[in-house]
RNA sequence: GUGGCUGUAGCUCAGUUGGUUAGAGUCCUGGAUUGUGAUUCCAGUUGUCGAGGGUUCGAGUCCCUUCAGCCACCCCA
């Protein structure tokens, strides 16, 4: 197969029978953040390589080996977006949105990053991302938790995913506590792994997330980041769980959540599941106040998470829950040459008479038997029947297809009125 | 990027220690009183056995390379 041309690594077509849980996903997501008031934005997929380099963080590992960089006819160096983040505060500042202005933004679309791809990860993935600037209290950040609560209700997924929460600090006690935590580290730098060793001086902070139980100990005696928290951080995560306390929402206290990307810092929170294998977060964000500034923008208070689409979808599929397939009402069964241009026009009709009508009118020709077929496939709940007979004494054969009830043939002059009916009984 | 497993019709898979024209189910197409659909019965099409190279009289089966998928790590949504 290799003269066939395949898709790219990592780059997936979501195929018709995949489509409806995506839909699914991005309509009910789309009513939430309506409901939250919350105002969508869309950014181009490329940027230049600059702003992630300084959003990101240049030694991140999505900077260093991650990115999908080219040099373009002019010479430009671009990057196909491997987050949402910094082309929405690129946007919101040029655009002048951050101008003594709360915006609450979302945006949708595909992000690239070029790591080995596994189920729940791949080299093009979609993310849903929310970001909000100018209010620098913890209670948005109660607000977002509650919101992506409220969204795992709605899909029914509540039952998969479990809150996890840390605060960072502000980056100078963050910076403060990584001196701290890197000497205790290297005291005991022989007993560290390979992996552990490395982030010594790339991420210290990574190291407390280490997946490997040897290490378990030294991390245990590690100094906490939560017991090196300046006072005004301290204060704003206890807010914040004052916050979720009230509205009942459970959460588990993970000091060694540590979130990859430089910019965070303050609140940090991930909704993981255990039913997808080693890619178990779902929706991660924290606030990132400085960012902006570090954009060229002014001193902005932001917070926002992500989430991960296929990782979503994945679950949905998992959970089996009934989705909205969008079958026909109706399949019209067209047979001899009069009948095929009647019925052509006939569906014309009636879609101009009911825009809430899914009609599909067969193409093809074949014999009744192979057209009733083909409607019982496309899940029609009638089959519109137009044959010979029905060409010559201007009738409509009505079947219904997935109930019982007697087959009728109707005046063709009484096709809008009796769908218009039909439909009303459908949505009832 | 590192390590492991896998790769045969569109889909799910069988294929015995290398041996003749590579199979099943499903799907699709047509038919069973020539105008009626998921059922039943009959018939038919399904393929460079992931790709390339090698060993051999002979390779789906053995070896090498490569590509892809999956799993774990790394990292992350």
């Amino acid at each position: 197969m290799s003269k066939n041309i395949q898709a790219v690594r990592g780059m997936n077509d979501i195929l018709p029978e995949e489509s409806p849980a995506w839909r699914h996903l991005e309509s009910t997501v789309t009513r939430l953040l309506d409901s939250y008031g919350y105002r969508e934005i869309r950014m181009p997929i490329v940027e230049s390589t600059d702003l992630f380099k300084r959003s990101i963080g240049e030694v991140t590992d999505i900077v260093e080996k991650e990115m999908y960089t080219f040099e373009d006819r002019n010479g430009d160096m671009l990057t196909l977006r491997p987050e949402g983040t910094a082309g929405c505060v690129r946007a919101a500042i040029q655009n002048g949105l951050l101008h003594n202005q709360v915006q609450r933004l979302w945006y949708r679309g595909p992000m690239f990053r070029h790591e080995r791809p596994q189920k729940g990860r791949y080299r093009q993935f979609h993310q849903i991302g929310v970001e909000v600037f100018g209010l620098e209290g913890p209670d948005v950040d109660a607000e977002h938790i509650l919101m992506t609560a409220r969204l795992w209700r709605m899909l029914g997924l509540e039952q998969d995913v479990t809150l996890q929460l840390n605060s960072l600090g502000s980056s100078a006690s963050r910076t403060a506590y990584r001196g701290i935590l890197v000497e205790y580290l290297w005291h005991h730098v022989d007993s560290l792994d390979e992996d552990s060793r490395r982030r010594l001086d790339t991420n210290p902070l990574r190291i407390l997330d280490s997946k490997n139980p040897a290490m378990r100990e030294i991390i245990d005696g590690a100094p906490k980041l939560n017991e090196h928290l300046d006072a005004e951080s301290q204060a704003h995560f206890e807010q914040l769980r004052a916050y979720l306390d009230a509205a009942g929402i459970a959460y588990q206290i993970n000091p060694c959540l540590v979130r990859g990307l430089d910019y965070y810092g303050k609140t940090v929170f991930e909704w993981v599941t255990d039913k997808l294998g080693a890619q178990g977060t779902v929706c991660a964000g924290g606030r990132f106040d400085g960012l902006v500034e570090q954009l060229g923008g002014k001193p902005t208070p932001a917070v926002g998470f992500a989430m991960g689409v296929e990782r979503l979808v994945s679950l949905l599929e998992q959970e089996q829950l009934p989705l909205h397939h969008y079958q026909p009402h109706g399949y019209m069964v067209l047979v001899g040459e009069a009948a095929q241009r009647e019925g052509l026009v006939l569906g014309e009709r009636l879609r101009d008479a009911l825009p809430q009508l899914r009609l599909e009118v067969h193409c093809g020709g074949g014999s009744f038997k192979s057209q009733f077929k083909r409607a019982d496939k496309s899940g029609a709940r009638l089959a519109l029947i137009l044959g010979e007979e029905e060409v010559s004494n201007g009738t409509l054969g009505i079947k219904f297809l997935r109930e019982e009830r007697e087959q009728q043939s109707l005046d063709r002059g009484l096709a809008i009125e009796f769908m218009a009916g039909y439909l009303a009984e459908c949505n009832a």
